[in-house]
DNA sequence: CTAATTGATGTTAACGTTCCCAAAAAGCTG
DNA sequence: CAGCTTTTTGGGAACGTTAACATCAATTAG
């Protein structure tokens, strides 16, 4: 007992299986990986050791030599948002079917995280990253760039041309949800977007302002409210600020709608209506973003804009995917239209 | 043009860095991970240098060499439940303190895949990992033994004695929420539960059944469903099936309230409310589990049981870390009590 | 002024694979 | 059975790092 070894158990490698069926480490490492060139006898009697010795290979050495490591990483800003982890869901899916792995972390809108994950990545070597960026023209994109790993874009569609991008278009979603509202005779209408700097979010006002233009309507800017991010907690914060002429927003606005850059920040609107005893839509029209499957559920049933989160997450992956393996690089830019998704959560106004 | 080299990049290691600063391996090396036994000055002039170069160590080569990866494997049966998808923002956010990141796989109820995800992990090297295993005493979890890496539990108490978990009381849970309704008069109870197997789902319907003989009530093995899994789709399905008197479940079904293990679930039943016209709490009183976020938002709100997600996550991860990196390892069997949220989803019976 | 001590650097062998090349064995051909 | 091809195996370098050890100059002690 007390003269036991420190170092107990010993890695099983590559090693330790020739030695059990007296061969060289090449005739196993062929064997390991279904090599032609070994005999199939042989190679079945050394599969068979290594099933027996609990010997699985070392990704790591087998990385480093081979310069590929089958993870691919994923960056986003929320987890929380099931916009997010359904795309996250639908590519943990595929991947599963393949021989990757995924490392995922995420920035929450902070620049400065954002690039200590994509270094972290690089560092670790993935083969690919999928990314929803904070900024798509930011220095960090340029070190992805620089770095000459292959990565596809997701939510963003910047100028760069030499990338593929995979993203609705959140201008056209913004406009279809505000030239809602205007038919229905809506015309101060509130926008609540998200963090500034966030690429989608530049879209998102454009195609709202781009639809009262059209329609002859003035832009207030005060109109224009950026949550900090796109949570129920932060839609619910944000508009009972407003209503109650509290916190960064001040004086009181005068609107009847709201356009709302996330379903999550519609719901936090929907529990100050409740907390205060608002109605909707009789007292405000919501039009929300994404269309999550919960948005359904509520009362009165949100109306909002669908986007296709599986397709995006599907198309994406294969993107990246194809890119990994193969020369002739794809450089698509994919973009989803978002629909308009009618429920019950925006009324008519008589003018 | 067409007599270009074909590769182009050659990749930057502590090899070209060493020959930039005119100074060996190791004292970049040394100069790179602060070692106190290198020298201040050509430290620095070596730091300059390396990022002039665009220099970054590779994780790979170090984590062979030094046998730690810097990454922890995490294994989930569902990345959509906000269940989850919490306890991943919470760790997340933490390890964004660190410098490990998170190889994230998902198993969706399935033993062999999560196999597959084990091994992969394993063959990753991944420095430990958190799981909530499907079965506790699964095959998969000896494999995890076996291999010596350092995991924690999620979600699961098994009998093996010498692991560290964290969990909320399923048992209690269930307990607390069927004592809830028989306290209001109902005796005729539906569980709505996961799939079998799943080890939560075990506890769940002990913790059911003991409130019922508690109160001597008989119990009807009729009334205990299993959900496919515990999103709102399966929810809606299942408690469909159940009215319409479809899919597996035959006959009328004789009941007057509903527990279901999952809010999602009993999102999905407020679902087949909303289509079929029936009444929460009217017809069926309904409780959840989990207490998501909107749950509160919910008409009518939904009364449910509350598990601390974050201090799941938290703890969880605390204890693997710190297993990770300290010698005297906690084996803590962490058990957080799950409480009653009263909302407005079940209605008291006139007996 | 020599020996011992310290501080900074260089040399080299790992880590566990794969892959190129050489060598050996086996199978053909005339 | 010599010479050839084909199949199978073995040897060793390489992937990019770290860590143990060796070296060397400079400083200090006796």
């Amino acid at each position: 007992m007390a003269a036991t070894k420190k170092k107990q158990q010993t890695k099983i490698t590559i090693r330790q299986v020739a030695a059990a069926a007296k061969v060289s480490l090449s005739t196993v490492s062929r064997a390991l990986r279904n090599d032609p060139k070994a005999n199939k006898e042989t190679r079945d009697r050394i599969l068979k050791i290594a099933e027996e010795l609990n010997y699985y290979p070392d990704s790591l050495a087998k990385a480093l030599r081979q310069n590929k490591t089958n993870t691919i990483g994923i960056i986003f800003n929320d987890l929380n948002n099931p916009f997010y982890s359904e795309i996250l869901s639908v590519i943990g899916e595929r991947l599963n079917r393949t021989n990757y792995s995924m490392l995922i972390s995420y920035s929450h809108y902070d620049i400065a995280q954002e690039r200590a994950n994509i270094i972290s990545m690089l560092s670790k070597r993935v083969d690919g990253i999928l990314i929803s960026p904070i900024d798509d023209e930011s220095e960090n994109i340029k070190l992805l760039n620089r770095s000459k790993v292959e990565y596809v874009l997701i939510d963003c569609y910047p100028y760069y041309n030499n990338i593929g991008y995979v993203f609705s278009e959140h201008g056209k979603g913004a406009t279809l949800a505000t030239d809602y509202l205007i038919s229905r005779g809506h015309e101060r209408i509130l926008l609540m977007t998200g963090p500034p700097g966030r690429c989608m979010v530049g879209h998102f006002i454009n195609g709202y302002t781009s639809a009262l233009k059209k329609h002859n309507i003035k832009v207030n800017k005060d109109l224009i409210v950026h949550a900090e991010d796109l949570s129920i907690e932060s839609g619910y914060r944000t508009f009972k600020d407003i209503l109650t002429g509290e916190g960064e927003i001040n004086g009181h606005l005068d609107f009847t709608a709201v356009v709302t850059i996330s379903d999550l920040l519609a719901i936090g609107i929907y529990k100050v209506a409740n907390e205060l005893g608002f109605r909707i839509p009789d007292d405000y029209s919501i039009i929300g973003y994404d269309n999550i499957e919960l948005t359904s559920v509520l009362t009165p049933p949100l109306t909002t804009i669908h986007q296709p989160r599986k397709r995006i997450g599907i198309e994406s992956l294969a993107m990246l995917i194809h890119n990994i393996e193969h020369d002739d690089k794809e450089r698509k830019k994919l973009a989803f239209p978002p629909y308009l998704v009618k429920r019950g959560s925006v009324r008519a106004i008589n003018l």
